[in-house]
DNA sequence: GCGGATCAC
DNA sequence: TATGGTGATCCGC
């Protein structure tokens, strides 16, 4: 574009970024060009016995609608501010505009461009910054309206849905007039939003309601005479305020019913198409837009008729890029497409031209797919240029407070914590870490989070990253039977425990615990949970009284640990879905039968004090306690029987476990695949290269550069005398807020459990090498760490995790080869 | 599982 | 002066 300033960062990159993609198409070429003749005609054999197979399949029984406002944003500031009316305008802001109206299309004004850029186009154009409110409240209106064709209706955005209305229209069928009759109402008259009783019946042919409505309009046309405005200047005339109109039977009645009942309620226009799958239909309600519709009639014929000369960017999930590389080929239409068949099955991907067959066939998904559950979440920001380290880490922890509060509001946990950095030349990079448990809140997402940014920041050293986007995603959530194999398993391992321990195997002494609380720790600064920690006595870190004698402190850049009060501002009563179970305390092993997460976590605390419930109970105000804090308790009492079995079977074996074995115990790890993670990360040796480096070769230094990075400001003079005594693993607890990872040794400032399960996770995945290690592994375990393909996880409940692994891959490679086609979100609906 | 890319809205 | 945010999927490692 012309008006894309030369030389700009923004250019150069989608210069860059067209280069790659001539590139693939280079490849693509040469691929073509040694394809010989026998292996295309086999193609075409195989190929063709699909498409027999898909032709067999087509249904055409299902008559589907997709339903578009027309320039939805802007139509409603348009309504609601007259001033606006006749002008070009477009939402958004200078930087990105999200729609524009018909008449600043005329000046090339788009969604998805730059304001800046469109007032070049359009000097008159005026910018309305979104209401987003107000667009979901009139979305909600007009889908009230479509669920009554179709309660199943598939909403893809404020604007957009499909609906299958076979059955609708079968039901229509005996449907008397009156209840296809509608009043035509004046803009502030009464609700008249159902099928009216009698009055005067307007013909439609008469086409006196909307000549927009019944007519194919030309577009950009807000016609002064629109017969909504005459009425309401009209609406004394009893003649008119009665004047009704009766729809028809057929799909296309029906959708001029929907869009006229959808003018009548919101002032607003839509388009629609009608056809015998949801591909063609999204496709058709683009054919006469604004405000018109258009229809596939369900016959085979007419489907292929259409389909012939369409282009293939026309549909949804064939985008510029795809565009490009077919057009490559020399394929622009759908008929192209489809005589090129042999060839795109030899090119691409199975999933790929089984999607590019659909398409040329006229196929389509014939059912609205339910929407399924959430696989990611994510926040991130665009903001002008950030280079400092400081401000970065900063940023990002305010990202993971957001994202931690969305989390919340949908109780959702996840595994995968990936962050997005886009530097100032729109370079993108995604950094991403699965760690063994689910994690939830803000400081677990930040502990992953602020590593993998670490790692980038090191990376670049002694440069600055010069960002201008960062984002904070989290994904692999359980699913439903995740959480129940989860579940069963914490309840098996407190009944195995029942039988053998001894409940004050695990009650704390009160002298352990002030032992191991770090005096400084106590009177540093603390943000609200921190606090809140403080006041909690947890007995499970026994599980981690690892004291190990190579230590060090280990600076997790503190900076900006304290969690800004906005995090407590948030908290707020929500009821957990899992909030009423079955739950054995791992104290007492009296079942607590059918009582709330928070309920059992006070029974546990009790009985972990030895105190009473009222004591407790000055925990009490926090006790209105978020689902965040309940989570945090969850996974806190799920490590806790962990470590029970642990300890559980270290009775079977009669060992006494020192630190040592409980390193080795906790942690397992192959050296191949930590330098396979160290060279993801740091993106410079092959893979091959790093699996054939000794595991010695990762020093400290390496673990600098890569990784945590490394103060020996040591704070942790007093636990240096700490570390002679070996105190056993288990029946001792540490209740203080030192923790030491038994990964990299290295003291770590939190009293929380699961975020130092989850710094361990960090620490596994990043590759840290403890010193340890290398002096003192078990030959035992070293022939396990050889055996193991796959890095593991420090803690035993990754075996638990993991053993449910094959299942779930199981499944998942299943359903990949039931529904070997793309499932990609845009394509959900394209399949059946 | 990771990271880059593509796509839709 | 200045080019978004969210979610999903696929491919090749």
């Amino acid at each position: 574009m012309d008006s894309t300033k030369e030389g700009s960062r923004f250019y150069e990159n989608e210069l860059k970024k067209e280069k790659q993609v001539n590139q693939r198409i280079e490849n693509m070429m040469q691929r073509k060009a040694q394809i010989t003749s026998q292996q295309l005609r086999k193609a075409q054999v195989q190929v063709d016995r699909f498409v027999m197979e898909l032709e067999q399949s087509r249904n055409l029984n299902n008559t589907i609608i997709h339903i578009d406002m027309d320039a939805f944003y802007a139509a409603v500031e348009m309504r609601d501010n007259p001033e606006l009316k006749d002008k070009p305008i477009a939402v958004g802001s200078v930087s990105m505009l999200s729609t524009s109206n018909y008449h600043a299309r005329r000046f090339g004004v788009r969604a998805a461009m730059p304001g800046f850029i469109a007032r070049r186009l359009c000097p008159q154009l005026i910018i309305v910054p979104p209401n987003f409110d107000k667009y979901r409240a009139v979305s909600k209106e007009v889908k009230e309206i479509l669920a009554d064709y179709d309660p199943n209706f598939m909403a893809m955005s404020l604007d957009e849905a499909y609906l299958n209305i076979t059955k609708h229209l079968q039901e229509r069928q005996n449907w008397p007039e009156d209840k296809r009759r509608y009043f035509i109402k004046t803009r502030n008259s009464v609700e008249n939003d159902k099928p009216g009783e009698e009055v005067n019946q307007l013909n439609e042919h008469e086409q006196s309601i909307s000549p927009l409505l019944f007519e194919e309009s030309p577009p950009d046309l807000q016609l002064p005479g629109n017969p909504f405005q005459v009425n309401f200047k009209e609406q004394n005339n009893p003649q008119i305020l009665q004047n009704s109109v009766v729809f028809g039977t057929s799909a296309e009645e029906v959708v001029k019913e929907i869009r006229f009942r959808i003018e009548q309620k919101t002032t607003l226009t839509a388009s629609a198409g009608i056809a015998p799958n949801t591909m063609l239909a999204k496709i058709c309600s683009d054919k006469h837009k604004p405000n018109g519709q258009y229809q596939i009639l369900p016959n085979r014929q007419a489907v292929m008729d259409f389909i012939k000369d369409l282009p293939i960017r026309k549909v949804s999930g064939i985008g510029k890029v795809t565009e490009k590389m077919l057009k490559a080929l020399g394929i622009i239409t759908c008929t192209d497409l489809y005589q090129q068949r042999a060839l795109l099955s030899l090119l691409f991907s199975e999933t790929s031209w089984h999607y590019f067959l659909h398409i040329s066939l006229g196929l389509g998904s014939t059912h609205l797919a339910r929407d399924g559950e959430r696989k990611s979440m994510s926040v991130e920001r665009t903001f002008s240029e950030i280079n400092k380290a400081e401000e970065q880490y900063s940023l990002c922890q305010e990202l993971c407070s957001e994202l931690a509060q969305d989390l919340q509001k949908e109780g959702l946990k996840g595994r995968t914590v990936t962050i997005k950095l886009k530097n100032v030349n729109f370079e993108v990079k995604t950094r991403a870490s699965t760690v063994s448990s689910v994690v939830s809140t803000a400081e677990e997402i930040f502990a992953i989070a602020k590593e993998l940014l670490r790692t980038e920041i090191d990376a670049d050293f002694p440069h600055p990253l010069r960002l201008r986007l960062m984002g904070v995603r989290i994904s692999s959530f359980p699913n439903e039977e995740d959480k129940k194999h989860q579940q069963r398993s914490i309840i098996g391992f407190l009944q195995a425990g029942n039988q053998s321990l001894s409940a004050t195997d695990c009650m704390l002494e009160k002298t352990d615990k002030d032992q191991f609380v770090k005096p400084l720790e106590m009177s540093q600064k603390k943000s609200f949970f921190d606090n809140k920690r403080s006041e909690r006595k947890w007995s499970h870190k026994d599980t981690f009284k690892c004291e190990t004698v190579n230590k060090r402190s280990l600076q997790i850049s503190q900076p900006f640990q304290i969690l800004k009060t906005k995090m407590s501002e948030n908290l707020e009563t929500s009821e957990n879905s899992d909030n009423c179970q079955i739950f054995t305390c791992p104290v007492c092993f009296r079942e607590q039968g059918h009582i709330s997460l928070e309920a059992f976590n006070k029974h546990v605390d009790a009985c972990l004090d030895g105190s009473s419930i009222s004591e407790n109970s000055k925990m009490s105000s926090f006790s209105h306690a978020s689902s965040t804090e309940v989570n945090e308790e969850e996974n806190v009492h799920y490590s806790f029987s962990l470590c029970e079995k642990q300890n559980y079977e270290a009775h079977l074996k009669n060992t006494e476990i020192t630190s040592v074995d409980c390193v080795d115990l906790m942690g397992t790890i192959d050296s191949s695949s930590k330098a396979e993670c160290v060279d993801t990360l740091r993106n410079k040796h092959s893979k091959e290269e790093c699996s054939s480096l000794p595991s010695k070769s990762f020093n400290i230094e390496n673990c600098h550069q890569d990784s945590c990075a490394v103060s020996l400001e040591n704070e942790d003079v007093g636990l240096l005398s700490r570390q002679e005594s070996h105190q056993p693993y288990l029946n001792e607890v540490i209740t203080g807020q030192t923790l030491v990872c038994p990964v990299c040794n290295l003291e770590q400032k939190t009293s929380d459990l699961t975020l130092f399960n989850v710094h361990m996770d960090v620490c596994l995945n990043k590759g840290i090498i403890q010193e340890l290690r290398k002096d003192k592994v078990n030959p035992v375990n070293q022939h396990k760490e050889s055996s193991r393909s796959t890095g593991s996880s420090s803690r035993v409940q990754t075996t638990v995790t993991r053993t449910k692994r094959p299942g779930l891959m199981a499944k998942h490679s299943a359903s990949k080869k039931i529904k070997p086609i793309n499932s990609k979100h845009t394509l959900d609906t394209f399949f059946k």
